[in-house]
DNA sequence: GAGAAGATCTCCT
DNA sequence: GGAGATCTTCTCA
């Protein structure tokens, strides 16, 4: 898949957090290592907004694992969970709005042999269908916290595709939290087999 | 300084 | 379908 050569600028993630959760599917995650490059299309994401969502980390305030939620937009926002796993966020709004987009899957474009090897599997279907999956599949840690997606030179970032396809977005309630399970602020593209099936 | 919970995944039955 | 792994971070004393 071609890509646009300049990520997707920062007025792209200054705006409603749901907005930005929908309008992310289908782009392309780029991530730089030292020896390979992997890009995957994002296929479904959380939106999480402190101001009025409980289950947020940023609900209560600032600490400092949630600091960089509070800043810029356009930055990515890591964090370690469960003893094993690291999740990848991508701040929005305006600086002082702490709000967030989780990327929850992907579906692998390009270093596909590598993404296998990190994550021990066979089959595409089970690299970065899931939250913990995509980053380790992608080699993302919390030393890529705080990373700006929007700057070509950074080791993430995201473009939009050259020839996107239409496609239809599923809305639905979000998985793996205990408070505010009600709220339909999760998104996944139609169909797609790489989004995580799990149940609530 | 201690205790508990967690935006998950995998294996086992 | 269910529970264990495993460790960081937050909260409270």
């Amino acid at each position: 898949m071609t890509i646009e050569k300049q990520p997707i600028n920062r007025r792209f993630y200054t705006r409603d957090t749901l907005k930005v959760a929908k309008a992310i599917l289908g782009k392309v995650l780029v991530r730089r290592t030292p020896l390979e490059v992997f890009t995957g299309k994002i296929v479904e994401t959380e939106a999480y907004r402190g101001t009025d969502d409980p289950a947020s980390h940023s609900f209560r305030g600032k600490t400092n694992r949630n600091e960089v939620m509070f800043g810029k937009p356009g930055i990515t926002y890591v964090y370690f969970t469960y003893g094993n796993h690291h999740c990848l966020n991508i701040v929005t709004e305006r600086t002082d709005i702490p709000a967030a987009v989780l990327i929850r899957s992907i579906e692998p474009l390009k270093g596909i042999e590598t993404m296998k090897r990190n994550r021990s599997v066979e089959k595409i279907i089970d690299v970065a269908s899931g939250p913990g999956k995509l980053t380790k599949a992608f080699q993302i840690t919390r030393e890529d916290n705080n990373i700006d997606v929007t700057d070509f030179s950074s080791n993430i970032s995201i473009h939009t595709p050259v020839e996107e396809k239409s496609f239809q977005i599923v809305q639905t309630t979000r998985i793996g939290i205990r408070l505010a399970q009600e709220f339909p602020w999760r998104f996944y593209i139609k169909e797609n087999p790489h989004v995580s099936k799990r149940k609530i």
